[in-house]
DNA sequence: CTACGAAGTAGAGCCGACTCCAGGTCAAGC
DNA sequence: GCTTGACCTGGAGTCGGCTCTACTTCGTAG
């Protein structure tokens, strides 16, 4: 185990449900917030605050958000503090879109239901008529 | 225009949202409940019926069900009376994974619900110092 | 009779997001 | 000193779901 608050990429992999390939891809793909240190031999040693940001783009993976518009939302909070329009924007451009995906997700989710209710419905009715006889 | 009931490929392309070319996909991937039509000159002549079908495979896929599995619940419906219980299980299942996958987004909109409302008050306080300068 | 547009087929190509591979380093344990 | 296991790199491969290409065939309009 590394000293105290380092953890291996193997740990972070474990922590996030993310797999260690993938870790790797999103550093180069450049989503981490800061650059990720090296201990000896060159291995990653990731804080917890590394993990925080990972939590968060998974997050936003999760819902939908593309790599590239995570790397624009990760670059203007490595450029620091004067773009926090910017990074509002892209957050309520994301929110609206969940949104639209949760609206769609329900209409879906109504139709299955309805669906699945006719099929029980359907299959009691049998099971009874299969009891009467 | 086709008589009456029959529908071009591009009529339907219209109709659904879905292209021409996802149409042919579609078909090729076995996933229409009957087997299309042809009119004069080898042309697909599509039902309303068609259309239904293809409006709850747009929710199915909308929501996340993948292709496979939309063709085994095509071939149960093809395959007629008898497999309804198999049929319920497939969308039970499906509806349990929406369920899910709308707990997320839930979660996911949370967060980003959260992170908005930061920066918003950050960007306002930023606004409000300006003009109190 | 020529051109156009919409259709047909088979099969190749694309995109996003990983995932895996080959080949190598290093530390610890036997 | 040899194996093992976790890590490193660069680059290739995979998978799902279309999307596009190339080329052909119709039917109608000019």
């Amino acid at each position: 185990m590394l000293d105290d608050m380092g953890l291996s990429i193997g740990q972070v992999a474990e922590r996030t449900g993310l797999s260690v390939h993938a870790l790797r891809f999103y550093e180069k793909e450049g989503i981490l917030a800061r650059q990720v240190q090296r201990g000896p031999g060159g291995r990653r040693v990731y804080t917890q605050q590394d993990i925080d940001w990972l939590r968060m783009c998974i997050m936003l993976r999760m819902s939908g958000m593309p790599v590239p518009e995570i790397r624009r939302y990760t670059e203007l909070v490595r450029q620091g503090d004067g773009n926090e329009l910017q990074r509002l924007d892209i957050l309520k451009e994301h929110q609206e879109r969940v949104q639209q995906q949760m609206v769609q997700l329900q209409e879906c989710m109504d139709l299955i239901t309805y669906k699945v209710g006719k099929y029980e419905d359907y299959v009691n009715s049998i099971a009874a008529k299969a009891v009467g006889q």
